[in-house]
DNA sequence: CTTGAAACCGAAAGATATTCGATTATTTGC
DNA sequence: GCAAATAATCGAATATCTTTCGGTTTCAAG
């Protein structure tokens, strides 16, 4: 086959496969890529020319835009406490949306701009909020963070740890209690609810004063 | 060549020479690893059984163990507080100084001894502080989840996003007020005393109900 | 109608993880 | 001290993967 009279791919269409691949076999690869596009792996590299990493780049900002598209991340009317919860409420659920991509978005910085519109909108939200130079990007720092890392603790194996009675007691009866429970969940609300307290407390110190 | 009269691998040997390949090289592979070890690929196997996945579950045990013979986590004797601060801070230091085989890590299982033993004292100090049932895993987790994640910031590339001053001008202030300065300390600093001061006030809450 | 660009394919190069059988060195048991 | 089992290495082979390149056909523009 040669150039078809209906064109097949597009970016967005490979785009969307590799999430929906990503989601159903948890894994992604090239061929595996094609094969579900019904198209050589080859073909695929005319319409992503970073190839593999321009892909992965592709389904980050398709899950922002999808966030987007469904309606997350209104600049709200609420106090700077209330969008700030939201925002990291909505952008984890983006996230948990699909589980399984986050190890592969790990490690990379991003740039692509639905995504940088999600990060734009909380930094709008703090500004608003009166937080000092000093001290904006340290909080949004920390609540990306506080994101990243539940959307990790989420796409991790249930439970995380696996000791054993004897050798560790201790963390084996934290495990025992709480078995087949919401543990993900309200690890986040309470880091949530932990952040936005500390950001309160440092807006309203008398000296907000950068560190270092 | 076949057996050898002076042996030369031992999975010791094999895992050490992972960590110092993914923390020189940022990347990782079993003939690469084989090559800086002297050996062929296929002889890593009479070791490692497990392959690949071993070797990364190695090289984690290595990190923890290499805290422990530095003698970080000794079971100190200050209030639940400063304990909680100073494991929180060690694990972290732990992790930052293998930055890249993080995103390796995530999203596996733990169930090495030397990194269950680190989760073990952290059960324990949350145990004797009196934390109720209902709540332990949770804040266990939620010291995990704010150490993994401000690993995962410091392995990412600095800074972690690329804004353009035009489309997201409040995202591009922010960081343009705190250049080559230390934001990945002290978010991680400021996530840490709010996690420590809202365990405080769950912990001292009339009603340490669990939830779910 | 000619020319050129665009979209697909197949083939091939170079890497990767892993398995297996063959070879040789040590160790164990008698 | 010797035979047999075990252990550690290798090379070859399989089945992937990512990526590049040249060839072929379709469409569009002049």
């Amino acid at each position: 086959m040669a150039r078809p009279s209906t064109l097949i791919l597009t970016p967005g269409k490979i785009f969307r496969a590799a999430l929906e691949r990503f989601d159903e076999k948890q894994e992604f690869s090239i061929p595996q890529l094609a094969k579900r596009l019904g198209v050589s792996p080859s073909s695929l590299y005319h319409h992503v020319k970073g190839g593999r990493a321009e892909i992965i780049e592709g389904i980050r900002a398709l899950i922002s835009q999808d966030a987007h598209d469904r309606g997350d991340f209104p600049r709200g009317e609420g106090s700077w406490q209330e969008q700030t919860r939201h925002w990291a409420i909505s952008y984890r659920h983006a996230m948990g949306l699909h589980p399984m991509v986050i190890p592969a978005l790990v490690g990379e910085s991003v740039d692509d701009a639905p995504t940088l519109e999600i990060y734009e909108t909380l930094a709008q939200i703090l500004e608003s909020a009166g937080f000092p130079k000093g001290l904006l990007l340290d909080a949004l720092s920390l609540v990306d963070l506080l994101v990243l890392g539940s959307a990790i603790d989420a796409a991790s194996p249930e439970p995380p740890w696996e000791p054993s009675e004897q050798n560790h007691p201790a963390l084996w009866r934290a495990l025992a209690a709480r078995e087949n429970s919401h543990r993900q969940d309200d690890a986040f609300a309470l880091g949530l609810e932990a952040v936005i307290a500390e950001l309160e407390r440092k807006l309203n110190a008398p000296t907000p004063s950068s560190n270092s």
